[in-house]
RNA sequence: GGGCGAAUAGCUCAGUUGGUUAGAGCGCCUGCCUUACACGCAGGAUGUCGGGGGUUCGAGUCCCUCUUCGCCCACCA
């Protein structure tokens, strides 16, 4: 049997094979009839995957994400529910355009040569040809998705649904048509979401530019501006309509240098008077406060920036671009414009200023301000029952702090920009009838003809944002619309949604109000944020800064569970994972080593305990079970109830809204996968293992005994540890002796506890525990006092005291069979260590015996030491135990716990003073 | 500008409602190729718990303040 296993577990010896064995198994696959919301007999878990990019590729965040669920969705499978973790993509319509626009710019054409159809379906084509390449490569981290039901965003059915949602919402009067400043990309041609335009801190400038005052020779209004490009399409300066500086001036015209056209000074609250001069330039059509001051005040719009920000009369704006700066790019023409203000002496001033300045969310251009006509969701009514369902416990964000976030953001929600300006998505399900006099028409399909007059019509051009199909996410891919969709009716609502924050408001905000929008139901209980992925640096991991880490070269290097286990194991909650890009093998021995180890644990376990069947152990009489066995099962069901606390509730208990004290509990993957490999490798390998090599090799009917306990606490540790190292564990498990042909351990049941245990059981494990503690005592004595492991304990301890001798041999029949270390074993047996069980009883003598062998003078030192330590703590709790205050106030079990102590550190004081005494004489 | 969070071993982080001598992993040091594992075993070192003040019998834990970092939000012209 050994012979077929190598010291090294070699992953890809095995994991892609299992992989398919699962799939074909049918493991992954969920069914809808077994659902008790159908009437089967399991609880549903469902979740759904944030879908990545159509057009993405394998990264560490994926990494990261995808295994999170994938512990969680194998827990609940064993655990017994009916598991649904449905995969797919997100055609993400900006980003996509741009990987095929990048690919027509290398051709030396435009989406506009080519047209929109074909643009349209050379996308279709690209995506049809690589998309979904990622869904092939979470296989490779062992994804239990099930891959019946991969969805993705513009497939037919996906889109049903977007159609759907856009026609209730308008029918609804919650979607309409806005004329307004909105946020655009001269790159990508488009408009953005609020959302889509991130602030980025930059070091910009303030240009101080003097506008001459009508009819007063020399006064001038000076205006503070970031922007002098805009200046152009100014239609008024503003003041505060308190501010006394300018009490006079408002009514009076100002000269808009270079335009030279008079414009008027009005007064409006929108503008602060401690900041700059106090006086703002209003510019409606190019920055989205004026133009809220521009509707109050009636002012025209001129638009002097085009949509590729270069400047242009584009509409109201004749007379106002002089013609050396038409075509110009809007920041040449910036510092053109300075240069002028310059010559004309208008430019009083230019000071550095830090701000915040708005940025393409997938291609980083500045956005320009520019007003359009958009669709916009009317947000508020949609996130009324969103925010309550997060107060009311129906939701939880963990972790917990998020949830302050999410309810400012809810609280102060803003419409919703859902038109783009692209040829990739969902287009707008509008239609206009020019001869009828163009008002809209929406509806569910396609229109064809004027249904009033017969006439053409012509469909809206703009597509819909990206995230007004995934926002439909949970419903979509589980059939909504359709409201008898089988899987729609068994797992919907989900359960956990796993992501991380940074798309709170892009989509898990809007799931949550689309949920209850059109199902009237959340879509899950539970938002699981993690963290991000970072490099030494704590630098996010990216494609341009080259830090990132290939997550299938980690699969190569260290396999899957490597990778899983270290990042589930390093990723407390919320917090970030630290990885270095560069020492791939440092990062990730976490994972490895634990991998190594339990794949040698099962190769000793293999060869040892033969193809035989196995007794079952609550088939072995209770006093057959040595301390050792107790002692592991005990600790077993310590390893089960921490692994259980640490995972939580799968589910809020009265099936509606967290508890509180529900609420911030579990989900603590790290605490979880740390208490299964601390019980693995510290309980069951370091002492369960080594306790039990003389009896298995032994044999008889202890060596049955060994066997049966030795079987039992590592199927039950695999369990503990499969979803997180799922390759491994099934690997092993699949070997283990009395296993049937198309058993899995990926659908074994999650193991439990057993019930009451009996006093004399309990008080065996203890034992063993004392005979634990005296090893580790018996070790720390051997390395202390340098005795050379190759030394037997005679050729060692020549020249002690008779009295040591003895003890020490004592010892070293434990320490020969336990610890391996290399001193000739006594015949006792097994670790049950009467020896060291009676020394225990006065534990003064374990660090005794040595006495002979080792220098005098500095042991007396050592012990004088210990006993002055000793005695300063004793003084301490003395002290606090003579305090009334404490011993009134403190609680009874604290003081209890302190009276204790005292006892037992007196008794230790004594025993030291004595062994002081007889060694040191002093 | 507003809000939130963090600061504990060289690094990443745990430390439950205040109550033993503050822990883990990685790293580091020492000794070991011990018949499952050197990707291992055994042992070890390392902390003014960010600074200052306060409450308390008792503070890593609660309060105030300062400093430094991070995150989210914002109409920083």
């Amino acid at each position: 049997m050994q012979s077929e296993l190598p010291p090294q577990y070699d992953p890809a010896a095995h994991e892609p094979e299992i992989y398919q064995r699962w799939k074909s198994a049918g493991i992954f696959t969920a069914h809808a009839d077994r659902s008790e919301r159908v009437g089967g007999d399991r609880t549903p878990f469902t979740m759904v995957i944030p879908p990545p990019n159509v057009t993405a590729v394998l990264h560490m965040g994926h990494g990261l994400n995808d295994t999170v669920q994938d512990v969680l969705v194998r827990w609940r499978r064993m655990a017994g529910d009916e598991t649904l973790w449905v995969p797919g993509t997100d055609h993400a319509g900006i980003a996509t355009q741009n990987v095929i626009e990048k690919q027509l710019t290398a051709e030396g054409s435009t989406r506009f040569d080519l047209g929109r159809a074909a643009f349209v379906q050379r996308t279709e084509r690209f995506v049809s040809d690589t998309g979904g390449v990622i869904l092939e490569q979470l296989a490779a981290i062992g994804a239990s998705c099930d891959w019946t039901r991969t969805a993705y965003t513009l497939s037919p059915e996906l889109s049903r649904a977007v159609r759907e949602a856009f026609v209730r919402l308008y029918q609804d009067g919650l979607i309409y048509k806005g004329h307004r400043v909105i946020h655009w990309c001269p790159r990508c041609l488009t408009s953005l979401s609020d959302e889509e335009a991130e602030f980025e801190e930059s070091a910009g400038k303030l240009y101080h530019i003097a506008y001459p005052v009508v009819g007063e020779e020399g006064r001038t209004l000076i205006v503070a501006t970031t922007r002098p490009e805009t200046m152009l399409g100014d239609v008024a300066l503003a003041v505060h309509p308190g501010d006394e500086r300018y009490a006079g001036m408002v009514g009076k015209r100002v000269f808009l240098p270079i335009a030279n056209i008079e414009i008027p000074v009005i007064a409006d609250e929108y503008v602060d008077p401690s900041f700059g001069t106090g006086v703002v330039k209003i510019t409606p059509a190019h920055d989205a406060n004026d133009f809220e001051v521009g509707l109050r005040h009636s002012l025209a719009m001129p638009v002097v920036i085009d949509a590729t920000a270069h400047m242009a009369e584009v509409t109201d704006a004749s007379g106002r671009v002089p013609a050396e700066l038409r075509g110009v790019d809007r920041f040449a023409a910036r510092d053109r414009i300075v240069e002028m203000l310059k010559e004309s002496g208008l430019l009083v001033k230019v000071e550095p200023h830090q701000h915040s300045v708005r940025h393409c969310y997938r291609c980083g251009t500045v956005v320009e301000p520019r007003l359009s006509d958009q669709w916009f969701v009317k947000m508020a009514p949609l996130a009324k029952p969103a925010l309550q369902a997060v107060r009311d416990g129906t939701i939880r964000l963990v972790p917990e702090r998020w949830e302050g976030v999410y309810v400012h953001w809810m609280e102060n929600i803003r419409d919703w920009n859902i038109s783009r300006q692209l040829w990739w998505g969902h287009r707008i399900p509008v239609w206009y009838c020019d001869a009828c006099g163009g008002e809209p028409m929406v509806s569910r399909e396609d229109i064809t003809e004027c249904p009033k007059c017969g006439g053409a019509v012509r469909q809206d051009e703009d597509v819909l944002d990206t995230w007004f199909s995934s926002w439909l996410w949970p419903l979509s891919t589980l059939g909504w619309p359709n409201e008898d969709s089988a899987d729609l009716r068994a797992f919907y609502p989900t359960d956990v949604l796993v992501t991380a924050p940074e798309i709170l408001f892009f989509w898990v905000a809007r799931m949550i109000m689309s949920g209850y929008y059109f199902a009237g139901r959340a879509p899950f209980h539970t938002v699981l944020l993690h963290g991000t992925v970072r490099d030494m640096e704590h630098r996010k991991m990216s494609k341009s800064l080259g830090n990132g880490i290939d997550p299938l070269d980690v699969v190569r290097l260290y396999g899957a569970d490597a990778l899983r286990f270290t990042v589930i194991s390093g990723m407390g909650l919320g917090t970030d994972v630290m990885l270095d890009p560069s020492n791939l093998e440092q990062s990730f021995a976490p994972g490895r080593n634990f991998a190594t180890k339990l794949w040698n644990i099962g190769r000793f376990l293999l060869s040892n305990i033969g193809d035989a069947k196995v007794a079952s152990v609550a088939d072995i009489a209770p006093d057959r079970l040595l301390r050792a066995d107790q002692w592991i099962l005990e600790r077993l069901d310590q390893a089960i109830a921490e692994c259980d606390a640490a995972l939580g509730r799968a589910r809020p208990a009265d099936g509606e809204r967290w508890r509180s004290e529900e609420l911030h509990a579990g989900l603590r993957l790290n605490d979880y996968a740390e208490s299964a490999r601390r019980f693995v490798w510290n309980e069951v390998a370091d002492w369960y293992v080594e306790s039990v090599k003389p009896r298995m090799s032994g044999g008889g009917s202890d060596g049955e005994v060994a066997r049966a306990v030795l079987a039992h606490v590592f199927d039950s540790a695999l369990r503990l540890l499969h979803p997180v190292v799922p390759f491994i564990t099934e690997t092993l498990w699949q070997r283990l002796p009395g296993r049937e042909e198309g058993e899995f351990l990926a659908r074994a049941e999650w193991p439990r506890r057993r019930g009451d245990v009996a006093d004399d059981t309990r008080g065996a494990a203890a034992d063993f525990e004392l005979v634990r503690e005296a090893v580790v005592g018996i070790r720390q004595a051997r390395a202390e006092y340098d005795v050379p492991p190759g030394k037997t304990v005679d050729a060692v301890l020549s020249g002690a005291t008779p009295r040591s001798r003895d003890v020490f041999a004592q010892e070293a029949a434990v320490i020969g069979q336990m610890a391996r270390a290399r001193v000739e074993a006594g015949a006792e047996k097994s670790g049950e260590g009467a020896a060291v069980h009676s020394l225990l009883s006065d534990g003064s003598q374990l660090t005794v015996p040595l006495a002979g062998v080792v220098d005098l003078e500095k042991e007396c030192a050592r012990l004088g030491g210990e006993l002055e330590r000793l005695e300063a703590q004793l003084d301490g709790l003395a002290a606090r135990l003579a305090n009334e205050k404490f011993v009134t106030r403190a609680k009874p079990e604290v003081v209890e716990a302190e009276r204790r102590k005292h006892e037992e550190w007196t008794v230790r004081r004594e025993q030291l003073r004595g062994r002081v005494k007889a060694l040191c004489g002093a």
